[in-house]
Formats: structure tokens, sequence, C-alpha cells
DNA sequence: ACAAAAGTGTTATCCTTACACCCATGT
DNA sequence: ACATGGGTGTAAGGATAACACTTTTGT
């Protein structure tokens, strides 16, 4: 397949589609890279707006919403087989109505009133997140967006719905999640140093971890493989490239992980 | 509020309320309770029928699925302030659609065809753990079902749809809920002996735990209040009872426990 | 007195934590 | 050479796990 027919496909999900879709029923994801020290979120710019959002979409009548998600996850990132995971489902009555959105919604309105009509519905939306390699994607706008980029998490524009508590309860999630899973391998180019593992793991959790006790903890996993160093640039001594063993990985995840930093 | 006009309440949801709610989407309740070293469900029978199934609800169109959700526990248990959270949503397609699904719809038709109907669409379902004190509830049936009953978690009768999995969804939840959260302030009595929260405990993570070492481990949490012996019946020892102080379980909850068995 | 349940104590082992020390490299 | 980042080592303290010992109580 082609660039051009390959972007064709993933923007199936066109206006005109809307009566094939559950009503009131959406899937939001938020789709966490990180590159160079730093947490990045994918988000959606609305067309003639300045208001930003999760790139979500709508659940076919006869579609598994964990579908609907990789399929919203496809589209607006070429990723084909990601690690996706649901989290939670946000039903307030009120989520997505606040100022912004009647604001936002008012500026909508005098180009596509039936736009308009099917986004004031009420919806209930489940939130997935997929961790994913920045450097394997081609952020792709859909239908109703202009721009579609990966912003870093510490510098969120204003969003609207209740998207900022999507967020904010994905890496609540993601937060748990890296007890058991070693969500590095999701996260990091193939190979790395220990220092982008350790630097990984401190943005998720938010607080800095002792550099000699990390190394030891992740090693004991042993699902890391050492390589050759590497020289590039830096001053000083240079550090050991990792890879993950993949086999070792997945025997880990049938086995169990407890692990505390 | 005497218990008639009470129960008329707790039944309000009824058939003819269908178009009040959300089409497609509802909320089922795994609640869970202990009682003489074991785990509890409650559970709904169908009129004239064999199936059970979990007790759930619809949502109303202006209402919180949180709210849903602690409405129909209220609905069959009596319980006003539970302990209520959102673990997972089910939303495959043919999650409601298999044999016994289809024998069961065919056996409802002929009484009730819209009844049919609105259970033959789509429903996506989020999913509820409820922990409760099976001694303050009153079970009451709802208008489609002619029992409702506790059933030991290792007797479950023949359930319909995709209920056997929610299930077992919500005992892996539990089982990880149980490391950072004493559950046993809700599931069990006022007070209680050591080596019932321990039979409790190993219910949930169906293994044995040595005696001594969990004891010292709830004890060094400090939320529990030694009181005095009980002599009732059993031979040897008798052992003291305990209670949770619910000052030091709100703390606790604050700062966070980290947990394991 | 005995058996069994309940309470308490002991010990080896492991993990965590907080460092100290050494090595490699570019300036 | 030296400053810095990176790799390795260590020792104190805490947690865990397995088990032994003591106490209580009904029969």
């Amino acid at each position: 397949m082609n660039r051009k027919s390959f972007d064709a496909e993933r923007n199936t999900q066109n206006l005109s589609e809307f009566k094939k879709f559950i009503p009131g029923q959406s899937v939001d994801c938020v789709i966490i890279s990180y590159e160079s020290h730093q947490l990045y979120v994918l988000l959606l710019k609305w067309k003639g707006d300045t208001f930003w959002s999760l790139p979500g979409g709508f659940i076919y009548k006869e579609e598994d919403i964990d579908n609907a998600a990789s399929r919203v996850l496809k589209q607006r990132t070429g990723l084909e087989f990601p690690y996706l995971t649901q989290f939670y489902t946000f039903g307030k009555n009120n989520r997505t109505k606040n100022f912004d959105t009647s604001v936002f919604l008012e500026s909508v309105k005098q180009d596509s009133p039936e736009v308009t009509e099917w986004l004031s519905q009420r919806f209930i939306t489940t939130g997935y997140i997929a961790l994913v390699n920045k450097s394997n994607t081609r952020p792709l706008p859909d239908a109703l967006s202009e721009r579609c980029e990966w912003v870093p998490l510490d510098e969120l524009p204003k969003m609207l719905f209740d998207h900022p508590l999507i967020i904010e309860k994905a890496m609540e999630s993601l937060l748990i999640q890296i007890n058991y899973l070693p969500v590095g391998i999701k996260l990091l180019p193939a190979s790395f140093t220990m220092k982008d593992l350790q630097k990984l793991y401190e943005s998720i959790l938010k607080k800095e971890l002792d550099r000699s006790n990390f190394q030891r903890k992740i090693l004991k996993l042993s699902i890391l493989e050492r390589l050759e160093k590497i020289k590039n640039g830096g001053a000083h001594k240079a550090p050991y490239l990792y890879r993950f063993n993949k086999l070792k990985y997945e025997e880990l995840l049938k086995s169990g992980i407890g692990f505390t930093y």
C-alpha cells in the first residue's frame, strides 16, 4: 500500500457515517510516548478554533469497543498492533457540559449543524491508554481537526470536555501499571541507556530514583541485554546500551512481577 | 419510612420506563459479601426460567453512571452508602449472544415482546464492585426476576450473557485492590477475630497465609483495636475480638498503603 | 491431662536504602 | 589532571517467611 491510499484508509471515519455508530457512546485514547526525557501525549486541534482534545472516535454498531479504540489509534498514528489497555469509563452526565464546550459548539454550528447536533448529545466515553514509540508514528488529523501533534504532558493546552481529567486518570493508572508491567519496552527505542529508562520511570512516577538501586532492580528482572557502549558526542564516560529480550519479557509477563520503586 | 413504602421505592425501575433510559448502555454490580469463611455474590434468578444473572440496570438519560450503579445496589440490597467502585467496561459486540441467551430470550418472548426487544439490543455494560456486609442487606428481586439471593462464589449457577466473565474480572480486580485497601472493613461485621480476617484474605487471594505473620502485618497497620475475648461455644482457647478504628483507617487511606501478602 | 486453637517469639534470609568507591572519557 | 557521568560495592535497617514455643480452654 502506498502512503496516499494508506492515509485515505486511515481517514474512513468521516462525518457521513454518524448513522453507523452507536449513539451516546465513544472511546478516547490517551496515547503516550516518550522522547528525550519527556512524556508526550497525542492531541488533536479542532478546525477553526483554539480547543484541543484527545483522539477519540465512535463505535460501529457491531464493533467491539476494544476494536474501536485500536481503530482510532491506527487512524491517528498508523500503528497496527499497539499496546492498548482500557482504564476507565467516564459517565458523568455533565462531563461535556462546561463553558468551553458551549463556546466550542457555538463556533461549529454555522459550518455544520449536523456535526453540532451529533456532538451535543450526551456521551459516555471509555478511556484507553496506548504506549507508543513516537518515532514509529505519523500523526494524522481526523475529519474534524486541523492538527494532530505530540504535546509534552506538562504543557497541555486548553482542552475540551473532561479531557484533562481523562489524562489525569490515565496517568494514575499508568503509575499503577508500572509496578507490574515493564512499560519501557513499549515506550523506548530498540536500544537505550539505563539513564533513559530511569528517566522514563521518574517521569511516570513523578519522583527521583536512586541511580544505583534502580539499575540493580531492573537488571535483576533479567529482561535486558547489554550491548556495546556508545560514544556519541557526550562528554564524560559513555554508558552501555541495553535492549529488551522479548522472550524473557514474555515469560516475565506470564509469571507476573511484583515491583516497587 | 415504613418497610412497605421503602420496598416500593426500591422497585421504581420497572418495564414501562425503558424510554427513559439510554439505549445500549447498562451497569452490572458484582456485590460481594462474606460470612462464615465464604465469599458470596448477590444474584438474580429470572422469572420462569433457570437462568441467573448479576443485578444490573440501565441509566437514565441525565443520570451519572456511578449513580445508576449505586441506585441498582440500593434497590437490590437496601444499602444507602455503599462501597462501590467501577472496575471495567465490557463492550464486545457478541457479549450477550450465546446459546443460553437465545434460549432465554425465546422463553421470554411470549410473555412480553417489548421486554424481549429491549433486552435483545446490543449492550455495553460497565461493571461495579460493591463490598457489603451480608447481614445489613435485605435482597429484593427486580421486576424481571423472581429471586434475589446470596450465592457462594464457588457454587455459581448457570448464568446468562458474559456474567461469569464479569465476576471473574471483578475478583481479579479485588485481588489487586486488597493490596492497597483494607477491604475487611467493608466485608466484616463490627467485631471479628483475626482468624475471620485471615480467612477473608485467603478467600480473595485464593491461597493460604501464615497465621503468625498475617497477624503481625495487619496489626502493624494499627487500624485495629483489640477488644475483650469471646468465649462462645468453641472448644479450645478463645480468640480476641477486633474492630476497625475508623479514624486511623481514614488516615491510612490518605497516606496510602503498600501491602503484599 | 490432653488436644487444639490462639498468642507470641526467634531466626535466617532477602530486599531496600543510602551511600561510598572506582572507572572511563572529553576537555 | 580533573570534572563529570557511569558502573559497582557495601553496610544498616527493615520486611518476609518458616517455624518453635507458650498460653488458654473445653472435654
